[in-house]
DNA sequence: TCTGGGGTCCTAGGACCC
DNA sequence: TCTGGGGTCCTAGGACCC
């Protein structure tokens, strides 16, 4: 009898996603060093990665690294296709999927030995899936727990897969670097070096009020549960996303205001027509910087309706974007982008009111009345119809 | 070391309310 | 005259992840 408590989650991740799609439509880049991306390294196939290329890298040093390097666009419609695919062989494995990413995703494969085989006999098969009917190299790591599940695939990249047995956990983890532990980056991981803690096993040993202190009570928490091998998350579905944004380098060269108005007035058209898309509205606007120097900072506000307007965030932009013109006159502009948050559902409606439907305080309230019944962030538009003889009139007309 | 574009979560202070 | 404790919301920033 199969028991609960054993390795029975997988995570799979696809290993280079977006170079793999790129040697997997075009045969001449295969078993070639691919760089996907310009100015940034998206993306490096394995070939690149073994002259030092990094995701996120500068394209020029990437190309110092490796001149060899096939230098290709980013072609994002084609890696959402691929992940599609990729989501329906996790979902024909089983229902459980808890999906991390465009290219990454676990799955719970508990209770299906009798139906589908061991764990390890299903993540074989996966992996031969992802090869014959998506034609992408995808590795596998199962445990039995999220966190190692995930350090297990970490650690069989490339094209590989690996399996923790319950017994051999803490021999398997404590020996890693500390970075491996989910939330430990590079600032973190300064933190604790300064520490004399290098690997799993040393930050395991200090105490959770220590490390709380170190890096602040929740990340304390997490790293001291995680580096002692306690992660009791279940794989779940995602909740739904919190907010949508959009950002756009400009490089060094000074914009007049007449073009950073029209670079903002782009990044707000395609936010809020991505919004409407997906029939969300939100209520908190971001504004957000980056200067020469690389340092960032956020303007936002909330507004008094959710929407999903155009017309709204783009007053909404340019007063953010106005307040913030002393900061950006001393340090200069090289990055602005635009977020909406605090996310709810448009869900259209119609509204009876005894009374004349131009007072706008009646407005209010109404609106109120309908966030009660769907939800603080729901619902911005509709049409409010007036019991005296008004025509029906748009609630936030456009 | 040189930095793109998409996200997530946490912290902390201030305003405001009871 | 001095001033508790708890809660929510908003804004700004920091860190992290892929």
């Amino acid at each position: 009898m199969f028991v609960a408590t054993g390795a029975a989650i997988l995570h799979a991740d696809a290993d280079s996603f977006f170079a793999s799609v790129e040697q997997r439509d075009d045969p001449r880049l295969r078993g070639k060093p691919v760089i996907v991306g310009g100015g940034v390294v998206l993306a490096a196939s394995y070939e690149a990665k073994a002259f030092g290329v990094q995701t996120a890298m500068g394209g020029r040093r990437a190309l110092r690294l490796c001149p060899d390097a096939i230098v290709v666009p980013p072609r994002m419609e084609a890696y959402t296709e691929a992940s599609k695919a990729l989501y329906e062989l996790f979902e024909d494995t089983t229902p459980a999927v808890e999906g991390l990413s465009i290219d990454e995703a676990f799955l719970d494969v508990r209770g299906m030995e009798r139906i589908a085989g061991t764990p390890l006999d299903i993540a074989v098969r996966l992996r031969r899936a992802a090869h014959e009917r998506v034609g992408l190299p995808l590795t596998v790591g199962i445990a039995r727990t999220k966190f190692l599940a995930k350090v297990a695939s970490a650690v069989a990249k490339p094209d590989g897969l690996l399996e923790v047995p319950p017994e051999q956990e803490l021999a398997f983890l404590h020996p890693l670097p500390a970075e491996r532990v989910w939330g430990i980056g590079p600032r973190t991981a300064a933190k604790l070096h300064a520490h004399g803690l290098f690997t799993v096993g040393d930050v395991a040993r200090v105490p959770e009020s220590t490390l709380a202190v170190m890096l602040g009570r929740a990340a304390g928490r997490q790293v001291h549960a995680l580096s002692n091998n306690r992660d009791p998350r279940r794989v779940r579905p995602r909740p739904r996303r919190r907010s949508i944004g959009s950002q756009h380098a400009l490089g060094r060269r000074k914009r007049t205001p007449q073009e950073l108005d029209a670079d903002l007035i782009a990044i707000v058209d395609r936010v809020a027509r991505r919004l409407r898309a997906a029939h969300r509205v939100g209520r908190t606007v971001v504004l957000r910087l980056r200067f020469d120097d690389y340092s960032r900072a956020t303007r936002s506000l909330t507004l008094r309706h959710p929407t999903s307007q155009t017309r709204t965030f783009i007053e909404a932009a340019r007063a953010l974007l106005a307040a913030a013109q002393p900061v950006i006159a001393r340090r200069g502009l090289t990055l602005i982008g635009f977020t909406v948050a605090n996310l709810g559902d448009d869900l259209p409606f119609q509204l009876a009111l005894p009374l004349d439907p131009g007072d706008s305080a009646l407005l209010d309230a109404a609106l109120d009345e309908i966030r009660i019944r769907h939800g603080s962030n729901a619902v911005t538009r509709g049409v409010l119809v007036g019991r005296r003889p008004a025509p029906a009139m748009p609630l936030l007309p456009d």
